[in-house]
DNA sequence: ACCGGAAGGT
DNA sequence: ACCTTCCGGT
């Protein structure tokens, strides 16, 4: 398959999502088909060996992967999202936001290099998970739950 | 290249 | 909420 295919179309029900009263997760249209979220595209990518050649797992570092093609990158993210005009300046805004989240930070001084915080996403699926018993369980080809379902807690 | 504020879209 | 777009600053 191809990650840069872009996804079919949910049929929106009539109405529209009002906001939930709890403030809790609601559905963005239906309890399965939410939009597809920069983080996990990028996981898409770096699991697969046919992209290796745009975007790979920095080897001996955890979680760190380095973008070597961004404008294909970009691309593929932009033909996923359906946004032609999607460029690597307006994607690293997007990555960018992600670390107040704590889901990435920047690997300082190398180009390109980010570095998921896998503890921190699993900790967001589960928070009950003890991340100390898979420690070395992720070098290399991690592949993380696919249950990003937060309790928001606040 | 990389950062982060601001406004806008869904 | 999660980006997309734009942009001044480092």
């Amino acid at each position: 398959d191809a990650p840069g295919a872009p996804q079919r179309d949910p049929p929106t029900g009539k109405g529209g999502p009002p906001a939930f009263p709890g403030g809790a997760r609601r559905a963005e249209s239906s309890p399965g088909s939410r939009q597809i979220q920069l983080w996990h595209f990028i996981l898409e990518l770096l699991q697969k060996e046919e992209f290796r050649h745009v975007i790979a797992w920095q080897q001996g570092e955890d979680g760190e992967f380095v973008i070597k093609d961004p404008d294909e990158v970009a691309r593929l993210w932009g033909r996923r999202k359906r946004k032609p005009q999607m460029n690597y300046d307006k994607l690293s805004r997007a990555l960018r936001y992600y670390y107040n989240k704590r889901i990435l930070h920047k690997t300082k001084g190398k180009r390109f290099t980010y570095k998921f915080n896998f503890s921190h996403l699993l900790f967001l699926s589960c928070p009950l998970w003890d991340t100390r018993s898979l420690s070395g369980a992720m070098g290399g080809q991690g592949a993380p739950p696919n249950s990003p379902s937060g309790p928001p807690g606040a």
